[in-house]
Parts: structure tokens; C-alpha cells; sequence
DNA sequence: TACAATCATTATGGTTGTACAACCATCAGG
DNA sequence: CCTGATGGTTGTACAACCATAATGATTGTA
């Protein structure tokens, strides 16, 4: 799995920066500032389900991919998706050329609490936005960069 | 609750350099590095009972102080000490002046589960440790002073 | 055409998370 | 001592999550 942590965080380093940084990105993002509670009130959908919507508007995709997206198995996905078909959030097509396949794709008003649980998750803190435009500009890059260098295993 | 994020992200700056931070951070934190699965399994215990248990373990409090911080309430708190209890990681004792509360404190081996599932998540990305040194600086610096501005509300 | 593999669903069951009402014990103040 | 407030627990109920096994439909291929 990942790297060698097993040793005490004092034996590591005179001054270990990578792992202040990312336990300090871990605070805010998982401690201070998560809006779970907060978008399932606004959507009346669980968590779950949302994550599920956000993937299916970013953009048509079969079960399969949506199940290895959200990390669970076949069953469940197809549980959640009923759901959300239910509710009038998304539609199941028949892939065009392998009708085994199901495409799912978001309606309308899929889309829009879509939009609404995206407004609430990417809302960035005040503390974060009133950052010197220095500062800001620096995490703007370095940031990016670390996005786009991890790739998601693909 | 949070500001206002009503407004679609194209009408809201020519360049949002918070917003995109702010959705890199969670991209990070939350999609790629999620590790509450490997703490599961490495430790054996749910997610809200390794979080209790991390609680504890950085210093005893009270039922009371440990379900506002867990953001739960009284009874399953109740629920999730008494499994902790039960396998031996936390002890509950009265507290020396008021005989009401019960104070939560670590076992050892509670602290060793508590040091476990700590290694797994602090540990930061190699891509973020494999930063040149100057950016990480910047980072170290501005993030821990994010951490220390938005405050726990206390 | 038969066969293995793939995509999805149904059926089923168990664990976990969460909330609410009622209760007991203890404390602090009159 | 009462009495109200506080800290915890019990009991109950339900929704959410997640897995496993079995089944049906479709594909591509030997």
C-alpha cells in the first residue's frame, strides 16, 4: 500500500513539512469544514446517492464504471441508482451497441441538485478566499500541479 | 451557515483561485487519498469508533465532551464507548470531584489501535512529500496558518 | 451452436449509523 | 431536604450501507 509510516512521527525528520501540510488539509477538509450534514439537507438525498448523481452528471457512464467509482459493489449500485431513477434524478438507456449495458445520464432536475450539492462542496472557507493574493497564487499552483500528478489510477 | 454560494461559478471571478484550492484539497483528501477503508481493516473497528477512539486517545474527557466532537448524540456515543470498552482499548471511571461523568481514558492497546490508524492517515502522498522544498515551505507555512485562523469553534 | 465471460438485477441478511423518548444518578442552590 | 439542571444509560425504531449468492440477459468466440 502506501509508503513506510510505521515509524514515530519524531524519529522521521528534523522537520517533517510534507506531513504537517497534509494533516493540516486533512483538518480542514474532513474536520472543520464538512458539509455532509449539510448537502444531504439540502438535496434529501443520503450521501451516497449524491455521490452517485455528482458522477452521473459529470457525465453518462454504465453501471460498472459507477460501481468502481463510488468504490462499492454491483448490488448496491444498482440499489442506489433505482433510487435515484425513482426520484426522477437520472434515466437508464440501453448502451447502443452492448445492450447488457445500462447508460445513465442525469434529467434536468438531476442536473440541478447536481449543481446545488457542487455549490455547497466547493464553497471555499472565508479563511481560505481572504488569503494574501501571494499566498493564494502559490497554493493555486502547487495544488493543481499535485492534482494533476497523482493521476487517478485509470 | 456557509457564505453565499448560490451564484454559478462562471459569474463569480475571471479567475476563482480559492475555489480551485479549495476543490483541489478536497479532490486530495477525499477522493484519491480516502484511506477510512485501510483503517477499517487494519484496525477492526468502524470509522466512528476509530474516531472515538483517536479522540481518547489524545487525552481523556468526559461522554459528553467526546458526542459534541464526534458531532452525535449522548446515546450512540453510549453505544460506540461501550463496544470500545468491551474490547478493552478505553476505560470508563468516574470523575475524582463530579460522580456523574465518566472519564474516558486509553488502554494501551487502545493507544496502539489509536497509533495505527494515525500512521495510516497522516501519512502524506509521495507526490506531495516529493514537492521541490521551497513550495512545500509556502505550503507549510500558509496552511498551518489556515489551520491555526478558522478556529475551532470552542 | 454451444460455451465462457460480462453486465446487470433480484433476493436476502447483517452491520452500522442516527434519532427520540424515557429513565436513573448525581450535583448545586435554595 | 426539595427541586431543577446536568451527565449518562436503556430501549426502541428506522434508514443507510454493504456483501454474498443466485439468476437473467447479452455478448463474443471456439
Amino acid at each position: 500500500m502506501t509508503a513506510s509510516p510505521a515509524h514515530d512521527a519524531a524519529s522521521d525528520a528534523p522537520s517533517d513539512a510534507a506531513g504537517r501540510v497534509w494533516r493540516g488539509m486533512r483538518v480542514l477538509v474532513v474536520e472543520r469544514h464538512d458539509r455532509r450534514r449539510a448537502v444531504t439537507e439540502a438535496t434529501g438525498l443520503s450521501f451516497v446517492r449524491v455521490k452517485a448523481l455528482r458522477r452521473i452528471a459529470a457525465g453518462p457512464m454504465s453501471m460498472r464504471e459507477l460501481a468502481a467509482r463510488l468504490a462499492t459493489d454491483k448490488p448496491y449500485t444498482t440499489l442506489v441508482v433505482d433510487d435515484l431513477e425513482r426520484r426522477g434524478l437520472i434515466e437508464r438507456t440501453v448502451h447502443p451497441t452492448d445492450r447488457r449495458q445500462r447508460m445513465l445520464a442525469a434529467t434536468p432536475e438531476g442536473r440541478r441538485l447536481a449543481r446545488i450539492a457542487r455549490d455547497i462542496l466547493d464553497d471555499p472557507p472565508a479563511t481560505l478566499r481572504d488569503l494574501p493574493a501571494a499566498d493564494l497564487a502559490v497554493l493555486d499552483r502547487v495544488i493543481t500541479a499535485l492534482v494533476d500528478a497523482d493521476e487517478p489510477a485509470r
